[in-house]
This record gives C-alpha cells, sequence and structure tokens, in this order.
RNA sequence: GGAGAGGUGGCUGAGCUGGUCGAAAGCGCUCGACUCGAAAUCGAGUGUACCGCUAAAAGCGAUACCGUGGGUUCGAAUCCCACCCUCUCCGCCA
C-alpha cells in the first residue's frame, strides 16, 4: 500500500512512478475517490457525535420528552443507514484502486520499459572453458538418472519433476550449506506454513496484481505459496517491532507453488520453470534509517553464497518495467549456464521499503517515535536452479558432474555424480 | 469429527441483571520526589487508527475499536446469530 498522505499532499509524485513502470492507472480517480471517502467519513462522525450526546441525556429524560428525543435519534439513525452504504461503496472502490498502485522506485532503480532496460551492474568470475559441447541439464538429469519427467508427468502434469538419488542429496546439501551459513551471519532459521490465507497474499503485494499465479485449495480458502517470502512477512503482521531487536533476519526452507499461467511454452522441460519448488529464502525486517545498508548486506549475503558454489554470474539492477509492484529496487542474480549458452536468473534480492509494512501493518517502536517498519527479502538458494547450474557447470566430457567443494561434507561420500 | 470452557489495553485480570465503560485493580513502562547512588516508598503519566484545527511538531477536538462479521436497541464489552481462533477431554492420524 501506497502512504495516501504523501499521496494527498503530492500526486505527481505518484502519476510519475506508474508512468516510469509502464502502468496504467488514473490518478484523477484516486484523488476523487479520496476525497469522497473523507467528506463521508466526516459527516458519519458529525452525526455520530449528536447521536453521542442524545444518548447521554436521554437516560435522564422522562414521558414525552423522552419520546421526542428518541424519535429524533431514529432519524439520524436513517440518515446514518444512507450514508454509511454510500461510504462502504466508496471504501471498496478505494481499495481496489489503490491496491493497485507500485511502490515509489529507488533513485537507483534504472527507468525502463522492459528487460531491455536492466543494467548489469557488476560480473564474478568467468566464463568456464569446455573442450566439448557442454549439455544441457535435462540431458544430464536424464541420463545420469537423477531428474524424472517422464514420470512426474504421468501423475501430475507438465512442469513437475522427481528428483532422485544424487540430486536428492544434492538438494539436502544445499540446505545444510546455506543454513549454517546464514545462522552463522545471524538469520533465524524457520520452517513456515506453505498455505496462508488471503490476507498474506494480499500483504505481501502479491494479491490482488498476480492473483492467478497461486494455487488456491478449493475447500478452505487457502493459497499455496509462491515463496516463503509470504509467510515470513506476514510473520509479524498487526506487530510493533523493538528497534533494540533490529535488524530482524530470518530465513526458510520451504516448497514453493507457482501456476506459470501465462508462460505457455517458455522454458519447457527440465527444472527451470516448474510449478513446484523447494527454496531457502531470506527476510529482514529493517529500521528505514538503515535499510538501504542492508539490502547491499543481503545482495552481499547472497553472492557468497554463490561465489562459495563457484558459479559464474552477474548482477543485474532490473528497471522500473521489470521489478514487482511491491519493489523499490530489485537485484536480479544470473548465473552462466553452459548448457544454454546463457546467464539465467537464479536468484533475486528485493527492497520493498515500506510497502508490504504498511499493508500487514509491522511498524517499530523507537522511544515515542513509531513508524512503518521496511521489509527486504532475497533468495538464499532456490534449489532447482541451482542444480541446473551445479549440473550444467561443473560437468566433464563423460557427463560427469563434480560436487562443489563446500558441499561434499553433506554429500555422504559423494564427490562426483557419475554414469552408471 | 464429538463434548465442554474461553477470547477484554504491553501482561494478569474485573466488568457481561444494556446508558455514569476506551473500560476497575495489579504488574510493567516513562517522568518526577526521596537518596551519595540504588532498592523500597510516594506522586504524575502511560493503547491504536483515522479525520479536523495547524505549514509542521506539540497540543486540542471528533469518530471508531473489548476475537471477526452481522443483528436487536434511541443506546451494546454487556443481549441475539454466524464465523474464526485458543484450551481441556474423546475419536482419528504422520
Amino acid at each position: 500500500m501506497i502512504d495516501i498522505e504523501l499521496f494527498r499532499k503530492d500526486p505527481l509524485i505518484f502519476k510519475t512512478e506508474i508512468e516510469k513502470r509502464g502502468l496504467k492507472i488514473d490518478i484523477s480517480t484516486g484523488i476523487e475517490l479520496d476525497k469522497k471517502r473523507r467528506d463521508l467519513t466526516s459527516k458519519i462522525d458529525r452525526l455520530r457525535a449528536e447521536k453521542n450526546v442524545a444518548s447521554k441525556i436521554i437516560p435522564a429524560l422522562k414521558g414525552e420528552e423522552k419520546d421526542e428525543k428518541i424519535n429524533q435519534m431514529r432519524k439520524i439513525n436513517e440518515a446514518l443507514d444512507r450514508i454509511e452504504a454510500e461510504l462502504l461503496e466508496v471504501e471498496n472502490k478505494f481499495l481496489e484502486h489503490f491496491s493497485m498502485y507500485p511502490n515509489l522506485s529507488h533513485e537507483t532503480t534504472p527507468v525502463g520499459k522492459d528487460e531491455s532496460g536492466n543494467v548489469v551492474q557488476s560480473y564474478y568470475g568467468s566464463k568456464p572453458e569446455f573442450n566439448f559441447e557442454p549439455k544441457n541439464h535435462i540431458t544430464l538429469g536424464a541420463d545420469l538418472n537423477i531428474i524424472d519427467e517422464k514420470r512426474a508427468a504421468k501423475i501430475s502434469g507438465s512442469r513437475f519433476v522427481f528428483l532422485k538419488n544424487e540430486a536428492v542429496l544434492l538438494e539436502f546439501a544445499l540446505v545444510q550449506y546455506v543454513l549454517n551459513l546464514l545462522i552463522k551471519k545471524g538469520f533465524m532459521p524457520m520452517i513456515p506454513p506453505v498455505l496462508v490465507k488471503e490476507m498474506a497474499m494480499y500483504g505481501t503485494g502479491f494479491f490482488p496484481v498476480e492473483r492467478t499465479q497461486y494455487y488456491k485449495t478449493e475447500l478452505d480458502d487457502l493459497y499455496l505459496i509462491g515463496t516463503s517470502e509470504v509467510p515470513l512477512c506476514s510473520y509479524h503482521s498487526d506487530e510493533f517491532l523493538d528497534v533494540s531487536l533490529l535488524p530482524l533476519k530470518y530465513t526458510a526452507f520451504s516448497t514453493c507453488f507457482r501456476r506459470e499461467a501465462g508462460s505457455y511454452g517458455k522454458d519447457l522441460g527440465g527444472l527451470f520453470r516448474v510449478h513446484q519448488f523447494d527454496k531457502i529464502e531470506m527476510f529482514i525486517f529493517a529500521h528505514p534509517e538503515n535499510s538501504w545498508e542492508e539490502y547491499e548486506k543481503l545482495r552481499e549475503t547472497l553472492e557468497e553464497i554463490m561465489q562459495g558454489l563457484g558459479f559464474h554470474y552477474q548482477i543485474v539492477n532490473m528497471c522500473t518495467g521489470d521489478i514487482g509492484n511491491p519493489n523499490a529496487k530489485k537485484y536480479d542474480l544470473e548465473a552462466w549456464l553452459p548448457g544454454q549458452n546463457k546467464y539465467r536468473e537464479l536468484a533475486s534480492c528485493s527492497h520493498d521499503t515500506d510497502f508490504q509494512a504498511r499493508r500487514l501493518n509491522i511498524k517499530y517502536r523507537d522511544g515515542k517515535k513509531k513508524g512503518f517498519i521496511h521489509t527486504m527479502n532475497s533468495t538464499a538458494c532456490a534449489i532447482g536452479r541451482t542444480l541446473i547450474a551445479i549440473l550444467e557447470n561443473f560437468q566433464d566430457k563423460e557427463g560427469n558432474i563434480r560436487i562443489p567443494e563446500v558441499l561434499i561434507p553433506f554429500m555422504g561420500g559423494v564427490e562426483i555424480i557419475s554414469q552408471k
């Protein structure tokens, strides 16, 4: 949610932001709804005040005088009913309208209409050299008998996989490696619920804009999360956080579910774009005064994880047209995938300033001062995509896979995944 | 799934035969007094949201909020209905 007071004072800020992001929202509708809402509210408040005064005197009145006053109140109630109904309607429109507004982007977020406006900010490492034609992970995974799509399709449809054998060991090794690293950095590990109420989806900013991307259970009005950002952020909803505790750093392991509606034939096959995958996420609640430093530290932590695994990657500063509605700024970490001869998104790291905090009512209290907290989130390790990067980058001519050094302690003696 | 109990401010907990209740009391917290300092004691203060007055802060005023949503009533924390949640017991179950 946006700061409605700021909107009232300077709606042009929002008009500019909407244009930067290539959205189509008419702010004059917003101005009008805001005005109407306030007018109706103050009308209602005045009538209620009158009622409150009357109900203080009524017990002292007697006979006709009392009946007359009561009748008078009945009339006020009729008027109130009418105006309250009107307000309800305006209020609904108001919420519907303003829930479409994006967060205000940071001054360092490049302006652009789509992915072509993204800016590569830095690189780490260099492209690995191969003296043979590197295979993609789909071929490697099938040959090594560690990824089974065919049978997954049989029972669940497309975009599902079975992970098998060493792929399973790799997943748990990644979890161990990443959690250990994050715990040392002061992140509290969590395993959150993956089914959440609508409020959590709305509060984190995924609803209403991306509603069709998520699964809903039929009998219980619960939604399957697309990322543990949702339960982690909602964890502190309706709370005041003591500044002495900030920043609060959490990390969660969870399965994530995405409908991938509208992605049609995109990235079909393999692990890249699936309906269900496991992910370790980082989430931080920070004081607005230092949230931008925390955000850069968060990005560094993500890089540390990926550097440990030995990937070559680039950090991309995403432009206004390509970041999510709640994001003020977003970095994507794109790793080099030799099997595709491309950089592909492995992780993303977003700063949402007070956007989610406003919707979920999460504040800090600093003596007498209080305000909305800042939230930021980053992938720590999306298991599926990380497996792709491991398979494609660390393959040899025979199609064997070398396990990254940092994972070996957790692999139960496996140092190489070899063809059987 | 069945039976019962309950959801009140930061916490504990009164009120629940409708009006004087935004709500007692205790604890906690803040400020002050006492003290060399502290404890103890005493005094004062201490919810949130939204709107208005104001350029803003402070302050003042209005309204709303006693799990959520409806209803009855001139008037509801208090009565009625539905839902949600928590606890205890039973059943089922990884």
